[in-house]
DNA sequence: TTGAAAGCGCTAACAG
DNA sequence: CTGTTAGCGCTTTCAA
C-alpha cells in the first residue's frame, strides 16, 4: 500500500497541506480543534512523515558522517559510544563508515584505507549530511600530502568537517585532541618516578603524529631526568597485540634489557605482558609495562595495565557538542585539547633490580 | 555559494536536464559528444547528485539501519565489521543505532533499551531506509511481549527487517542466527572428553534466548554424558567480566568446587580467570575455562581462551547479503542457521583431580 | 537521441 | 488561523 503522505491527512481533514505541515512541525498556531483533528489522522494511519522530502526542502538531514578507520580496535567504539550518547541527544543520526572492515578472508584491508576516505567524503556529502567527523586514517598521519588534505579542505567548504585526534597540517580544520606529548610524559614521569633508567617505548608508527607525540613526550621526560635514550630500545611500526608481543620479546631476548617499557597503545602493552609471561618475566616485580589509550581491555588482563586515559568517551561527546554548534554556524575554538590522565593499576611498580 | 544543480550543467550544456540525469545514470543513451560535454561541465563544477532528492523520486535510498545494543561490547564490532564489508560491496550505507551508549557518568543505560529501539524503528522508516538489522535488545528475549513484537512486525510491513541471533517467536521475521545449543554442547562436550565431571555454567540472563539455548546443550551435553547438573553451578544474570569474577569466586570460595566452568561469554570467561589467579588457582592445570562468541579479546589473555566462535563476521556479512535479497523482493529462507565452532586454546587441559 | 513536464512528499513564503 | 503555490533537485514517462 503507498505510504500516507501529508496530502492524504490534509484530504482527509478538510485543510490544506499547509496546516498539516503546521500541526506536523509546530511551525505555527492551528486552531486546537483542527489541530486534534489532524493529529487523530495521523494516528490512525500511522502517519510517517518522509525525511527525504523534509530534508530536500529544509536543506539540512539531521544526518552525520563518522569516518574511522576500523571498529573492530577498541579505541573507536568508546569514542563513537561517547558521541553517540550526545549526537543523539541533539537529535542526530550518523552513517558509520569504516574504512577499513575485514574481508572474506577476514583480514583487515589497510591499503586502500585513504581512498576509502575519499570515497566516503563524497558520498556523505552527496547524501547531504549536515556535517562529518574524521579520526584516524589521514588525520593521523603528520604529512598526509597535498592531496590528501586539499581533499577534505575541499569538503569543508561544503559541510563542516570536525577532526578527531589528529590533524591535516596543512588545512585550518577545527579538531578536538588529546595532548599526546603530555600523555606520553605522564606515563614515562610515573616509570622514573618509580625508579626506572632503563625504559624502553615500543609501538606506533614513525609516520603517524601520534607517535612522533608520543616519542616526542618519551623523550622529553627521559632528557628533564637525565636518563639516556638508547636507540635500540625505540621500537616502531605496529599497534597491536602480536606486534607489542614481538616489540618486547625482542627487547627481553637481549643481553641488556630495560626494567620498564612504554608501550603506545593498551593492546601493545597487552602484547608485551605476554612476551614477559613467556620468558617468566613477572610483571610488575621484574618488568613494569604501560599502556596508552585506557581502552576497557586495559583492565582485563592479568595484571591490569598501568595506562593513560585518552579520555576518550569525552572526545566523543566533545565532538558531537562542537559539531552541532559548527553546523548551526557558530563559532568554535579551532582546537579543543583533552586533558590524558594517568591511570595507575598493576603493569608498574618501584624499580628492585641492582641499584644504578 | 549554491551547489551546482543539474539545471546549471544542463544549461551551459545546452542540454535538458533530462539528458544530463541520463549521462548521471547511464540509464539511455546519450551522443558521445554531448555526453562528454556534459561530463566534462560535471567535473569543472565538481557536481555531485543530491541523494536526496534522487532517493524522494526513486524511492530508494541504499540506505540501512543497523540497530544493536551497545557498541562498546566488542561482540558486536565484529558482526558489524562483517556486514560493514559486504554492504559497501553492494552499495549501501548504514546508520548505527546504539539503544545503549553510555552517559556523562560513564554508565551504560540498560533501562530504556526498548524504548529506544523503537524510536530508532520510526526514525529509521521515516529517513526511509532500505532495510533493517536488529541485533540484541528485545531480539535476545525469549518472550518479549506482543508489543515489542507487534511493533517490528509492523515495521516490517513497511520495510524489509532482518533479526539477528535471536527471535521474536510471535513473528515469522527473517533471521540469521547462530546455533547457540549446538556451539554450548561442542563446549561442554570438550570438557567432558578431557575428563571433567564437575563442570559447572556461569552467566547470561535467564529471560534470554541465547542463554535459556545455552544451557540447553550443556543440560544435553552433561545428561548424555551421564553427569548430574548441580544447581548451585549454575549462575546466571550478566554477561560482563566483573560478573564473570564475582559467580567464578562464588564457585571457588565453596567447599566443593568444579574443576571446569562454562562461561556464557569470553568477558565472564575474562573475570573467571581473574577470579582463579586471585584464590591461586592455576588454568588450566586445576581449573578448565571455555568462553563463548570468540571475540578478539579470547586471545589476550594469558592463557588465551578456549572458547566457541560464533562466527560473528560470518554472520554480518551474511545479513548484509541476505537484507540485500530482500530489499531486491527475492525470497531468501525464513531462518539461516550458522554453525559454531570450538576453538581450543589454552585454558582447558585433561582433568588431573582425584580420581572419581 | 533528446526535450517537456509531471511528479516524489514536504516546507515556507505570501496572501487572505 | 488557514489556503495557495512555488520550490527543493532529480527521475521518468511520453512525445518528438
Amino acid at each position: 500500500m503507498r505510504p500516507v503522505t501529508v496530502y492524504d491527512i490534509a484530504r482527509e481533514a478538510n485543510v490544506s497541506v499547509a496546516t498539516v505541515s503546521r500541526v506536523l512541525n509546530n511551525t505555527a498556531p492551528v486552531k486546537k480543534e483542527t489541530r486534534e483533528r489532524i493529529v487523530a489522522l495521523m494516528h490512525k494511519h500511522q502517519f510517517q512523515p518522509n525525511a527525504l522530502a523534509r530534508s530536500l526542502s529544509r536543506k539540512e538531514t539531521g544526518m552525520i558522517g563518522f569516518i574511522l578507520p576500523d571498529i573492530t580496535n577498541p579505541f573507536f567504539p568508546e569514542v563513537l559510544s561517547g558521541f553517540d550518547y550526545e549526537a543523539r541527544k541533539l537529535g542526530y543520526t550518523y552513517f558509520l563508515c569504516d574504512t577499513i572492515s575485514t574481508n572474506e578472508e577476514n583480514e583487515r584491508q589497510y591499503d586502500r584505507q585513504y581512498e576509502r576516505e575519499s570515497q566516503y567524503l563524497n558520498l556523505l556529502m552527496e547524501k547531504q549530511v549536515d556535517g562529518i567527523v574524521m579520526i584516524g586514517g589521514r588525520v593521523d598521519l603528520a604529512k598526509p600530502g597535498s592531496e590528501l588534505e586539499r581533499e577534505v579542505e575541499e569538503a569543508s567548504k561544503r559541510v563542516p568537517v570536525l577532526l578527531l585526534n589528529g590533524n591535516l597540517p596543512q588545512t585550518k580544520l577545527n579538531r578536538i585532541s588529546a595532548d599526546q606529548k603530555l600523555g606520553a610524559q605522564l606515563a614515562v614521569q610515573h616509570l622514573i618516578d618509580l625508579g626506572h633508567r632503563d625504559i624502553a617505548a615500543i609501538g606506533g608508527y614513525a609516520k603517524m603524529t601520534n607517535t612522533q607525540q608520543r616519542l616526542l613526550g618519551f623523550r622529553t621526560a627521559m632528557k628533564e631526568a637525565g636518563l639516556p635514550v638508547r636507540k635500540e630500545w625505540i621500537l616502531t611500526e605496529g599497534f597491536s597485540v602480536e606486534k607489542g608481543r614481538e616489540f618486547a620479546s625482542r627487547l627481553l631476548g637481549a643481553k641488556r634489557r630495560p626494567s620498564a617499557i612504554f608501550c603506545m597503545n593498551d593492546l601493545l602493552a597487552i602484547g608485551a605482558l605476554k612476551a614477559a609471561h613467556r620468558v617468566g618475566l613477572g610483571v610488575p616485580e621484574e618488568l613494569s609495562i604501560v599502556g596508552y589509550d585506557d581502552i576497557p581491555q586495559a583492565t582485563y588482563s592479568i595484571p591490569e595495565l598501568t595506562t593513560v586515559s585518552l579520555q576518550s568517551q569525552e572526545i566523543g561527546r566533545q565532538a558531537a557538542r562542537t559539531l552541532d554548534k559548527m553546523i548551526a554556524g557558530k563559532k568554535v575554538p579551532r582546537l579543543q585539547s583533552i586533558m590524558p590522565e594517568l591511570v595507575v593499576r598493576e603493569t608498574t611498580a618501584p624499580y628492585t633490580g641492582p641499584p644504578l
